[in-house]
DNA sequence: CTAGGGTTAG
């Protein structure tokens, strides 16, 4: 599709004296826009306002703003998306209800979670009424940032004004409750819903087997599987991913096969089961490359490179602000974003605010990218880093295709292992490919560099990053007040949790309390390690299993200082009888 | 506008 149009579109500008109106403009970034061509779109946009200069008409309208700002927003430049808004305002363009629903998406996907409720906000205000899917957009968003309370209120607003719920938001609910330890409401709300008979889908399904699958209830993810067939839900994909890696971390090899059994009617699994026979068959045939033994990066002779690759888009780019701008202009910030598109500084998005393409049964002899992705996960839960490699090297070969999906697991389990050097040739060859890194990759580099010592340098990387339009989420804060604590900058991490909780509106979770007690803890801060504890269960999140070894660290420091000051009391006591 | 990868302890 996408091809096509693209040559049309190359035709359409070949011809002599052709010339592009008002809607043509629009069809063509909007497309473009949705295609991620950010640069094409600033250029259109560009010429666009050029032409209208000249000739008084195919001047940009609302609704060439409204793509602007989605295409914007989908390359991950939320921030400057919100600019253009405020541009767009100043030169007599209302926003109208697309607008905000496009920021509100927007807004809600890359972690600006304050910025979608003031948008939210500002919507009502102006009279226009949210619909599900801005409900939706941002009940995600909510859930996403660990505002689970904010979420309820927002979902109990929406039941008030009327607002009919439709199935994606009780999956969104289903899935952010469990995402925010409300399991026990989850599961709750999945029963009363089937009730119902309405509001559940294939996907309700495949969230709940997914969260049994976690908990490890294998039996009843596999019954729930079955029932989901039953009432005619298509066992996609990501559902039998989700069992299938649910299987092999727990160790049960049968379950596929039980798997097989359960399920009738449906040519996936087998599907599945006969590409793995093939793959493993061609990957024995290939000669083993021991790979477990790279040794570690060595020196930081490559750091600086290392950083070069971490931000492409930034290395060449000065400051934003400044430069040649027409202060006459109604949009000047436009203005700049399309000259920088010209002078290539602006090309490359951070990452962008989708991820992987989603998985489409194709037939049952495709091999795509997402079952290679599907088998990578299952090697690498199991640390069969070897295999792992083989399979990557397979599709690499192949030349299928690569997500930055695969590249981060693959990537993930070199790091963890320590294995630098792996993961270095893994970034170069991303930074090469045209899918754009996303916000997953960085964490991941970002964990091998604390790993190698240099926390340094993620403290570089995220300031870049947040400079320059990027975005935080919850993993990725709770990665980097992990790498900065166990670097000893505990100060460093207690800002970033300010900043984190503070500035960019994002609660935080189990894993962020455990990482704070834990950096707490071994930096000999007894008192702030307790102060997080006490917040933590202040705040309602309830400790898991890893928060109770730290504390158990915990527990043992406090008696030891304990015991310390109660023998400089008991020398102090001697020295000085009383 | 939702689901499968990336974060915490030993």
């Amino acid at each position: 599709m996408r091809d096509q149009f693209t040559d049309f579109y190359v035709r359409l500008r070949k011809r002599e004296g052709f010339e592009f109106d008002t809607w043509g403009y629009n069809i063509c970034i909007h497309a473009f826009g949705c295609w991620g061509d950010l640069p094409l779109c600033l250029s259109l946009f560009d010429e666009m306002k050029a032409k209208s200069l000249g000739t008084g008409s195919f001047g940009p309208d609302l609704c060439t703003y409204n793509s602007l700002i989605h295409a914007i927003c989908s390359a991950g430049k939320v921030k400057d998306a919100l600019i253009v808004l405020e541009e767009m305002k100043g030169s007599g363009h209302d926003p109208d209800a697309f607008s905000y629903r496009i920021l509100i998406q927007g807004c809600s996907k890359s972690y600006r979670i304050e910025d979608a409720l003031r948008i939210f906000a500002e919507m009502q205000c102006n009279g226009f009424l949210p619909d599900v899917i801005v409900y939706n957009s941002l009940l995600d968003g909510l859930f996403k940032a660990r505002r689970v309370g904010d979420a309820c209120n927002v979902f109990e607003k929406m039941v008030r004004d009327g607002v009919r719920s439709t199935c994606w938001t009780y999956n969104i609910i289903i899935d952010g409750l469990f995402r925010n330890e409300r399991v026990e409401g989850a599961y709750t709300m999945f029963h009363n819903l089937k009730k119902k008979g309405n509001f559940v889908d294939g996907i309700t399904y495949s969230i709940v087997a997914l969260q049994l699958c976690k908990e490890g209830h294998l039996q009843e993810a596999l019954s729930l599987v079955q029932e989901m067939e039953a009432r005619g839900f298509k066992v996609d994909l990501v559902t039998i991913t989700s069992l299938l890696i649910g299987f092999f971390k727990h160790g049960w090899w049968d379950g596929t096969d039980t798997l097989m059994k359960h399920l009738r009617d449906i040519n996936l699994v087998p599907a599945v089961l006969k590409w793995k026979t093939e793959l493993e068959s061609r990957m024995n045939a290939l000669q083993s490359k021991s790979k477990d033994g790279t040794r570690m990066f060595e020196s930081g002779g490559n750091i600086s490179e290392f950083v070069k690759l971490m931000s492409p888009a930034l290395a060449e780019s000065e400051d934003f602000s400044g430069g040649d701008s027409d202060e006459w202009s109604s949009s000047p910030h436009m203005d700049r974003l399309a000259s920088m598109a010209q002078s290539n500084s602006y090309v490359l998005p951070l990452f962008s605010l989708s991820r992987g393409q989603r998985v489409q049964e194709r037939g049952a002899d495709s091999f795509d990218i997402d079952m290679v992705n599907t088998f990578l996960s299952l090697f690498l839960a199991k640390g069969k880093l070897s295999l792992a490699c083989k399979l990557f090297e397979i599709f690499h070969d192949a030349g299928i295709d690569h997500t930055s999906y695969t590249y981060n697991s693959i990537m993930s389990s070199f790091v963890k292992k320590g294995y630098f050097d792996e993961a270095w040739g893994i970034l170069h060859e991303m930074g090469e490919h045209v899918c754009p890194a996303d916000i997953g990759t960085y964490n991941v580099i970002i964990q091998g560099l604390g790993k190698m010592g240099r926390a340094d340098l993620a403290d570089t990387i995220l300031d870049r990053l947040t400079k320059h339009g990027g975005y935080l989420d919850v993993t990725m804060y709770n990665t980097l007040i992990n790498v900065l604590g166990k670097a000893g900058r505990v100060d460093e991490a207690c800002e970033l949790f300010e900043q984190m909780t503070a500035k960019a509106g994002i609660s935080p979770d189990v894993v962020t309390f455990n990482t704070l007690i834990e950096v707490h803890s071994k930096a000999g801060r007894l008192k702030d390690a307790y102060k997080f504890l006490k917040m933590m269960l202040e705040a309602g999140c309830s400790p898991n299993h890893v928060t109770d070894t730290i504390l158990d660290f915990l527990g043992k420091e406090m008696e030891k200082t304990r015991y310390k000051k109660a023998s400089i009391i008991r020398d102090a006591d001697e020295d000085n009888p009383d």
